[in-house]
DNA sequence: TTCGTAGTTCGCAAAATTACGAACATTAAT
DNA sequence: ATTAATGTTCGTAATTTTGCGAACTACGAA
């Protein structure tokens, strides 16, 4: 008796909405593009690079992380971060397909 | 006497995660997929799509016309909605863009 | 006029996000 | 054993997001 329709999201869906909601902030991509621009990326550095509290920026890197965008190793006493390439590649390839499978239909609106 | 550094956002930056803010919920995502796979986007057929109730589907698309990626246009007793062309592709861009300009460097942890 | 259709807006609640300072943990140097 | 340096975690507060049902608006048809 299941009368609900069936209409989960799709786990595309799902992993793309993921990523763009880690990037959803701007500090955040600034984070990503210092990291992507780095070689070396310790926390220091990029807190420097923002106008918040090192607790913030310590909340902003683990959502980063706990979306796969970037991962940190600690290199004692500090902690150097970096872009996750694997998922960076994934991210980029959800996107990209995003935008050229949906490319909105001539007889559209505008 | 400015003592403060001046570190705000820079505006690439702020419309970058204003996009995929807006792209950071599997719902809108699914509306997006949708509305750019559809000739005729009724509010009716999207929310149809999605397994919430209207007044919420009602409020992920006013976040997606804020964000400019798409409009809405009244054909009483409907109302239709499209894909912002301009806006749609310009996102394209900053994503495009972004995963481009920020290719980690080999130096990087991984 | 009354009714039905199609959406939006309102009012509310629960949860998540953003932000901060203070406290804490860890390790290295004195 | 202290102290200093580097981040993380905790506790808290303010705001935003997500979601719903109910009420509302606008319009056309009966």
């Amino acid at each position: 008796m299941d009368n609900l329709k069936n209409k989960d999201y799709t786990i595309d869906n799902e992993q793309l909405a993921r990523f763009a909601k880690a990037m959803g902030h701007p500090a955040r991509i600034t984070i990503l593009n210092f990291l992507a621009s780095m070689d070396s990326c310790y926390f220091g550095d990029i807190h420097n690079e923002l106008p918040i509290a090192k607790a913030t920026v310590s909340q902003h890197l683990k959502e980063l992380k706990d979306a796969g965008l970037i991962q940190g190793e600690i290199e004692t006493p500090k902690v150097k971060y970096c872009i996750n390439r694997d998922n960076w590649e994934k991210a980029q390839v959800y996107f990209e397909t995003f935008f050229t499978d949906c490319k909105p239909k001539t007889t559209c609106c505008n």
